[in-house]
DNA sequence: ACCTGAACACCGTTCAAGT
DNA sequence: ACCTGAACACCGTTCAAGT
């Protein structure tokens, strides 16, 4: 994480020139998460990265056409550390889904404000075709016809990318306001009037809250119930 | 939608004083909302808005306290408009269900630009009170327990809320980077090396096109069908 | 009370200048 | 070739001034 900036410790931020090759895309990539993970997407800014970086505001610049191709790298950096996480393939292709899933969603969590955008940018990176070839994987043991396999995998990857981003969304907000976000939407629910909303009051009380992981977990099954049902109706 | 603005028609934004109380909320959000649809999220700043109401920017700050005031007002709106597309409910809580998916979907895909957005501002408006309570009532129908009722609730509306976000942003790009962005994607997939990605390549000519209607269907369907089979799995 | 004018801090981006 | 300095257009927001 340091570089070796042994000059005068105390006065850190002093004026100075920085050696020629001491930026590179992986080093940007690797700050804007810092300042994204610590500041939020508003805070990633070219003179935040400049002073996360040691360096003038527009270095930067050399490396990356614009901030929207900062943005793409920051999604395939997402991509690559999902496909990282990915477990081995088992022989139980419905586990494998759930598994990959859950991978993907958990590092959308724990990037939340670089996930949280991740619906605009497909990134179409080397990373992204490996967790692709993944899903169609799983679909094909299924015993799913190709062009089965083909919708199938879409519609089942694209749900996970969207459930995840939304959950991203939520946990990207600092803390104090979600706090305050979810303590504010509970109690409008719980007081909301039984004459006009008697389904909904009935059962505010039951309703899990909006961050709840289960709420993922339970999507998860019941799309994987739904497929299996589908493939051994192909099957049968 | 123009108002009456008879003096000098050619000389159109010639400066002059607006009356007294000719802006309001709900004008400024019509404002908005075309100004979104024509150019854009981005294209929706103060000085567009002043332009699009004939009104100096700053302006609206006497009916908006700040920027994200005006957007959860442009969500709520939104709302609004789904729920006022919702048909009547039937005896068949099934297909209620899969027809709030699909208005909800269309109108995100008509305000493509407002849609993309939802995710991270969940609006607790009037409106979506009201399209809550239509969700909970179908799985109360479905004769699950209240819990089941308030777990399926959540995961289903915010799939579809999720799903609709992320085909939103898809449209909301324009048309021609869209265009040329699903071209590209088309081409990447179709020629990827087999010996890589074997189970990718051999299906990759079947691949749905991201923007295909019929992936947000069958996700609608295989939800619909895993909640139905639950259903019944609790009553029988 | 509602709208305008002027000003401020900040942001993405360009481009010429340094080494 | 890579980084810096200065400048530009634009954006959200504040606040005093008009009517």
């Amino acid at each position: 994480m340091e570089t070796d900036q042994t000059t005068t410790p105390g006065r850190a931020a002093a004026k100075r020139r920085l050696p020629r090759g001491s930026l590179s895309r992986e080093i940007i990539l690797a700050a804007a998460t810092t300042i994204a993970q610590r500041d939020g997407l508003d805070g990633l800014t070219f003179q935040a990265l400049g002073a996360e970086l040691g360096a003038h505001p527009t270095a930067v610049y050399r490396h990356f056409r614009d901030k929207d191709e900062l943005t793409l790298g920051l999604v395939d950096a997402l991509n690559a550390e999902a496909l990282a996480a990915l477990g081995e393939p088992t022989e139980d292709w419905a586990a494998d889904l759930a598994q990959l899933a859950h991978s993907i969603h958990q590092v959308f969590l724990r990037h939340a404000a670089v996930g949280q955008m991740i619906a605009a940018r497909t990134a179409r990176s080397e990373h992204e075709f490996r967790i692709v070839e993944r899903f169609v994987s799983c679909m094909r043991r299924a015993g799913f016809s190709d062009g089965d396999a083909a919708r199938y995998y879409r519609v089942f990857a694209d749900f996970v990318l969207a459930y995840s981003a939304l959950d991203a969304a939520l946990a990207a907000l600092d803390p104090d306001t979600r706090r305050a976000d979810l303590r504010a939407w509970q109690i409008e629910y719980q007081t909301l009037p039984p004459e006009v909303y008697p389904n909904t009051a009935a059962i505010a009380h039951l309703l899990p809250a909006l961050d709840d992981p289960g709420n993922f977990a339970a999507a998860v099954d019941l799309m994987i119930d739904a497929i299996r049902a589908r493939a051994q109706a192909n099957s049968g």
